[in-house]
This record gives C-alpha cells, sequence and structure tokens, in this order.
DNA sequence: AATCTCATGTAATGGGTTACATGATTTT
DNA sequence: AAAATCATGTAACCCATTACATGAGATT
C-alpha cells in the first residue's frame, strides 16, 4: 500500500488546530484566506474529516441544539491529531509545482498577434491589482487584531506573501507588455 | 460527454509550433525551460500526441534510417492543429491555482517551535536564489541567440518571470525569517 | 562492464474537481 | 416568495504522476 501524500490531511488538521469547526467552516476560510497558495474542495474536505476521525485523529460531535442548517458536525483535533500535524510540519515542504497558463500562452506568442497576449496580460495586472488589495486589506484587519492583544503572526506573514507574488506578476506584466508593444528593447 | 479542458494538448501544440520533434524532445524542453511555470509527464505527453494524431492535429513519421534509439517518431503540426492552437491562445487564460506547501506551513507555524520554519525558509531561500541565477541564465543565453539573429523575446519573456517570481518569493522569505525570530515588528 | 542518455509506451493508482442530491435558515 | 447562505455528502469523471516494461547507443 502507498502512503498518503497528499496535503488535505494536514490541511484540515491544521485548521482543527486552531479551533473546533465544521468542514464548510474549513472551506470558507480557505477560500477567504488561503486561496492564493492552497485551495480545496467539499469533495476532498468531508471525507478527510470522516477519515480523520477513524484514525483517531479528530473527534466529531453533532450541534443539533442551535438549529442551523441540518446538524452541523463539529470536528476537533486530538492529540494524536497534533503530533501527526508536527510531524508534518517537520519534514521539508515539497517542491511546488505551478501552472501558469498565461506563461503558457505568452511563450507561444510568435502564434498570434501581439494584441491578443496585450490582452490578456491587460486582464492579468488588473487582476493582480485587485489580488493586492485584498491582501492588504487582510493584513491591516490582522494588524487590528493585533492591537488587540491575538497573535496572528503567521497568518499575515502568509497573506504579505501574497501581497509579494501578486506584486511580482502585475510588474512582470507591465514589462512584458512594453516588450511586446516594442515600448522596450531590454530586458 | 464532457469538453477535454486539460491543456496538456495545447502544450504539446505549441512545442510542435516551434520545430517538428519527438514526444522526448517535447518533455526535456518543458523540463529545461517551463520548469518553474509547467509541467508535463511522458504519461501525458506520448498519449497526447497519439490523440493528436487521430484529431488531424498532427502528423507523424517514423525516423529509423538514424538508427538513434529504437526509431523516433517525429511528429508535426497540421494546418488545423495551428487553427486549434491559436483559438486556444485567443481565449482568457484561466485562473491559476497555486499550491505553496511551505506557506501552509508557515500559516500553522503556531504549532511548533519558530526554528522548524526558520529552517524551511533558509531551504527555500537557497533553493530560489538558484533558482533565479538559472533563470538569468536562460536569458543571458536568450540573449546570445538574439545578436545571431534568431527571434526569442516570448521565450526571454517567460523567463524573465521566473527571476520576477523566485526573487519575490525570496524576499518575502528573507523578511519572513526576520519577522519570525523577531528581528523585524512590523510588516 | 556498467551506467547514462535517448526513446516509446501502458497500467495502476492517486488526487482533485464538478455535478448532483438534499434541505434548513436568513436575507432581500 | 425568492434568493442567498449555511450545511453535508456521494458518484462520476478527469487529470496527472509513478511504476513498469523494453531496448539501443554513447559514455565512463
Amino acid at each position: 500500500m502507498k502512503e498518503n501524500t497528499g496535503k488535505s490531511k494536514y490541511v484540515v488538521l491544521g485548521m482543527l488546530a486552531r479551533m473546533p469547526q465544521t468542514g464548510y467552516t474549513i472551506k470558507k476560510w480557505i477560500e477567504n484566506e488561503y486561496s492564493h497558495f492552497w485551495q480545496e474542495s467539499f469533495g476532498q474536505i468531508y471525507p478527510t474529516l470522516k477519515k480523520l476521525v477513524a484514525e483517531g485523529l479528530a473527534v466529531s460531535f453533532e450541534d443539533s441544539e442551535t438549529g442551523k442548517g441540518r446538524g452541523r458536525i463539529v470536528y476537533s483535533i486530538t492529540d494524536a491529531g497534533r503530533k501527526v500535524l508536527l510531524d508534518w510540519l517537520c519534514k521539508e515542504p515539497e517542491i511546488e509545482k505551478l501552472r501558469y497558463e498565461i506563461l503558457l500562452k505568452v511563450s507561444f506568442g510568435e502564434n498570434t498577434e501581439p494584441e491578443v497576449l496585450l490582452g490578456h496580460l491587460d486582464d492579468f495586472i488588473k487582476r493582480n491589482e485587485n489580488l493586492i488589495k485584498d491582501m492588504n486589506g487582510y493584513i491591516e484587519h490582522f494588524d487590528l487584531l493585533k492591537a488587540q492583544g491575538t497573535d496572528c503572526t503567521y497568518s499575515q506573514l502568509t497573506a504579505l506573501s501574497g501581497v509579494y507574488m501578486y506584486s511580482a506578476m502585475r510588474d512582470w506584466a507591465v514589462k512584458a507588455k512594453n516588450v511586446i508593444s516594442g515600448k522596450e528593447d531590454d530586458l
């Protein structure tokens, strides 16, 4: 039998380490604050939660009295779960495999008119600019929480990575536009 | 039946648009110059090539006289293939879904000692620094080709994106190290 | 002689998204 | 009353990697 190399397990475990919560809130959290470097679907989260319980890494209890939805299931991490999370944290992170479709299109740019790429790059710049704003919003939000005594240094650092990443891609796209449209010769 | 949303088809088509070549050389090319934004395995490339021929987007001929290996199969793009490639190039690129395991670990940093993350960040910085060197090497190489009259602006631009991307991640990691080790308070 | 690179291919497995099914509560 | 959000879950499908199988030629 093969070792499970999937990471969903650890993401869910990490989320439960923060606070006991439901599959739904885990999804929302990842969607909001992790989107620039991670994503998980319900199709991964719910089965993963069940597996965690089966392996003794989490426990669940049904929260029926609140009457929200059709019975929320709140999961909590166990000591065994914390140990598994810690072991994973200590292992060297795997090298990331990225897939930027826009870079693929740029690399095949000779097969089309420059205007096509310039259009894609414009959209890309706008998108990155909006994402930088979002990320800066999160950073400010974490500053507020910090002022109230909540430590969120690590979350703030990941938001900061978004600012760096999106800014770099925006700057590159601006440069690429100038080169493609002939405004600049040199890189 | 579902539309094929996979991109391997277009990558292979784009490679064939550059020059007729074998599955093996396509793989090597992607490995060398595309690794920072794309990757394909033989398990994808060879079946894709066969499908392209079946769909009339490429043609193949066996290159047995050279006697290299056990009969190379050289593929060329057809006019129909060029049309499919062009259509794809004009479509808006999909939003990239990235997965940075190191950012995941940083975000769960409160569950471990700072030293663990500092170690990961050190490795990450070194790795990015090497990649920046590689990318700058490619850019210089393309400058040489340019001086010889070969236009490779688009390939050079994708290499440049690597420099921007890796530099941003390196800079972020240096900042993160300073914040985690307490040398810096503010972001 | 052994190993590396060139070269092609398939099968098994794993990982992940999407679509679908269901239904209550909250907001408009 | 309708729409959005909260909430859980499964099945089908697709995408991709890995392992395996094969073998020639070049290099060490």
